[in-house]
DNA sequence: GCACTCTTCAAGTGTATCCTTGAGGAGGCT
DNA sequence: AGCCTCCTCAAGGATACACTTGAAGAGTGC
């Protein structure tokens, strides 16, 4: 059976995908850009690495075609290649969750006791839309606002929240979003606004999760 | 920001396991287990590696939580820890054939030329059982199809397939399955049967996928 | 006890990984 | 053109890890 040789090969390029999310400082990149693109400096800024490590990393992740590139002006702007990525990406999540022992340690030590946080499902979260008794609050970065956000919803970045508190209308139950599940954005405004006497709760997950079940999404950056 | 360490180490959690499948040995282990749990020596065999060195890899794939053992004697069963990872693998093969460049190859090479192979779809299969005109043989080894096959469907292993022809009605269109779209047996089947002036196609996927999609499965030996 | 199966250990080999530094190239602005 | 910004690339160092094998050990059944 010399097929031993090519079949080992084949499975050796199925491996070379999954190496590329097999690094944390990739797994951060690919959470980033599942938002939607970004360009290698912002990435860098992001995951909290020197442009240059960070530009290695990216072309570990284009060499195994999980990401892909555009360039506009002086700038090189990243995205996932499909959403196919995306998929493999959740689905890293997912497995982690239900099978890695330590990822709950993990994700506590990071998330923090989220106990007293309340979620909001999806579903619910299209009704009260509907009904319009409800303010969604968007509070990743701008660019990744402008990259893609919830219909109807309003850019409200998490280190801006405090001073824009007094704009927000006191009467109506304000529901926070973010990045995903692992993202702390949406946690760290819900507990500002119940500090200050808000009603309000968090997306259960995030964007990516909203665009993927083809619900209302919008684009451009808050006027 | 302390919150950097916080959440390197949660990215790193999901990185392992991506890890678990950054090797093509236990990507091979993988793709043999999501047929149905196995034990050391026969998945050794299937590998074509050392019993020791196929438990060093399972034991990687069980420390990532992707793989759980059953003893039975003196025996050890491994099999996936749940659909969840079976699903992970299905999203690696999908991005690596969507977009790692170098696949193809690597594919053609193992795989060799199907463009003379005509595939039959899952939804066309399931019609041509129900109004029973055609015959489906099942040519992966015999423990695969305990552990669950098409319902309706025959045990032909492959490397039996020569001798049982004999039995096999000539009237009737056949057609072959195996374990996915990278498995070659169903290739195997197909070229052979057709060269004994045959009716024969492979269903577009494996076993795996049919069960996926919800359709009818069986479990047990061939009688 | 003995046979069978699987795990583990020690050991060797090889090589990949990750990050930093500094130079260099591509594109745009004045 | 000259300069600036942004990104890539090459080199290097520190580190370690990944993979495999052979032999011994441990669990189970007869």
């Amino acid at each position: 059976m010399s097929d031993r040789l090519a079949k080992d090969a084949l499975f050796d390029g199925f491996a070379e995908v999954a190496k590329a999310f097999a690094n944390g400082r990739r797994a951060e990149i690919v959470d980033v850009l599942a938002q939607g693109e970004r360009h290698v400096d912002d990435i860098a800024a992001e995951i909290g690495q020197s442009v240059a490590n960070t530009s290695f990393h990216l072309r570990a992740l284009a060499s195994a075609g999980v990401v892909v590139t555009r360039r506009e002006g002086t700038r090189v702007y990243y995205r996932l290649a499909s959403d196919r990525v995306g998929d493999l990406w959740a689905a890293v999540r997912a497995v982690a969750a239900e099978h890695f022992e330590r990822l709950d340690d993990l994700a506590a030590a990071y998330l923090g006791d989220r106990d007293q946080l309340e979620q909001v499902s999806r579903e619910e979260l299209v009704r009260r839309l509907a009904d319009g008794d409800v303010i969604v609050i968007d509070v990743r970065p701008p660019s990744e606002f402008a990259a893609g956000h919830i219909a109807g919803s309003r850019s409200i970045p998490i280190d801006r929240l405090a001073r824009q508190l007094r704009n927000l209308p006191d009467d109506v139950e304000v529901v926070a979003y973010c990045r995903g599940p692992y993202c702390v954005f949406a946690d760290e405004a819900v507990r500002l606004l119940r500090r200050r006497g808000r009603n309000a709760r968090r997306l259960e997950d995030g964007f990516p999760e909203w665009r993927e079940a083809a619900l209302p999404t919008e684009i451009g950056a808050a006027s």
